[in-house]
DNA sequence: CGCTCGCTTGATCTCCTTCAAGGACAGTGG
DNA sequence: CCACTGTCCTTGAAGGAGATCAAGCGAGCG
């Protein structure tokens, strides 16, 4: 049993189940482990990765840059996630993979995941519904954006992010780790800095969420959640 | 060789090549054919597809249902274009797939596909591709309707439905079929039908782009693409 | 201590929404 | 052949959510 292969295994459960022999084989999967520094990339645009990434340690971000300078970020992944398992099949990125924050991630080369892919359809389908999954949020991120208030769409962000860290047990409780700037959370849903900043200081009046020092605490999720107008499914998580 | 599997095989094939006996097993799987009438759905949230589905005639899109009950519009599918791929190995739909204007679609059984993909390696690589470039452009979506001005926004709608149009043999020079309605293009843009209008109208000014009647013209790719910001990586469109 | 980075606050501006109504056009029935 | 109806496009005026610009503040850190 390697680290890798185990944390692996681990993230795919959270969508489906597999046989032993499909869960070992992913399990045996091995590679480098990697600091990167916060705001550094891991890969560009352009480029062809050669290996899949896990996140171990920290924060990561997709973003791509906006016509006017200013970025959008994708998504974020938090440790125990698998931020580009479509590298395994598409030529080249066409957006950036970097760390939100000071990480640690695993790196998985490809033909080590082909082999098992082509030996064990069970894990193929599961690595498959992973892309899916993503898709999946994909899309809620731009219902989200198109068509929440700031408020709704923030309270939304931290919804989302709360469950994935609970999924990848990093929560305990009403609490999880979310070590981002506002700056990134702007990012993240297309709106200001300044705004965000406004927008958090009213959900934590309203005693629904708390935010300090890196770590998000839920007072109240259902009325987060109604805010948000949340609704998990899109998640696509067991349980 | 069948009309929905050559279809099919010709979509896959805007994203690579495959060998010639996967090509033959794409070819002829088969299905059934149906009628869908303008803004009816075909799957709605939920359900478990059973069939995979082409589109043959007419627009499709993907929606879902906002907290404001507005829709907000993930993508459009042209003809030749397959929109629910990703109905293969995830357990229910998380949103709308429905008929923008009457059309007719192609059904093939998830089982014939599922045989394709186990027999197939090289046919199954490119499914899974077709799957992951959907995923970018949900990204890119999410990208255009965070980032971008209205008049950007919209351009960018119609660069891409103006390349697909083109990579899916439906477009003759510079013209290419587009049947919706402003209010259809505002739930895509997450903006006012209102708004949309007036978009139009400044890009029609502008002399970049001509719309009327269904048909999409493009008058002046370099302004319109410009002015969108409009890189068609995202695409991955093999040529 | 001074520096930087991120959070906070205030005032003004603008893009887009909202609401409301008029007009072009196709389909339908008398 | 013409009123009737619905759908979509168009136009105008007013209001609001969020952007922009600018400055102050607190904490960590060399």
């Amino acid at each position: 049993m390697t680290l890798l292969g185990e944390t692996l295994a681990r993230h795919l459960e959270c969508f489906g189940t597999m046989p032993a022999e499909d869960r070992a084989a992913i399990v045996a999967l091995d590679g480098e482990v990697r600091q990167v520094g916060r705001m550094r990339d891991i890969y560009g645009v352009g480029e062809h990765p050669r290996h899949i990434v896990l996140v171990l340690k920290g924060f990561l971000m997709r973003y791509s840059i906006g016509a006017d300078g200013g970025n959008q970020v994708h998504s974020f992944y938090l440790p125990g996630e698998a931020p580009d398992l479509e590298t395994l099949y598409l030529d080249y990125m066409d957006n950036f993979l970097a760390a939100a924050v000071d990480s640690e991630v695993g790196m998985i080369p490809h033909e080590a995941v082909y082999q098992v892919i082509e030996d064990y359809p069970e894990a193929r389908k599961l690595i498959w519904r992973q892309t899916l999954v993503q898709a999946a949020v994909f899309r809620e991120w731009l219902v989200r954006n198109s068509h929440l208030t700031a408020d709704g769409a923030l309270a939304h962000l931290l919804c989302e992010i709360h469950l994935r860290a609970k999924a990848a047990g990093l929560a305990n409780d009403w609490s999880c780790p979310l070590p981002l700037s506002q700056e990134l959370v702007s990012d993240a849903l297309g709106m200001t800095a300044v705004h965000v900043n406004r927008m958090m200081q009213l959900l934590r009046r309203s005693g629904a969420v708390e935010w300090r020092g890196g770590v998000l605490t839920i007072r109240d999720w259902d009325r987060l959640s109604e805010l948000a107008a949340f609704d998990p499914k899109y998640l696509h998580l067991r349980r």
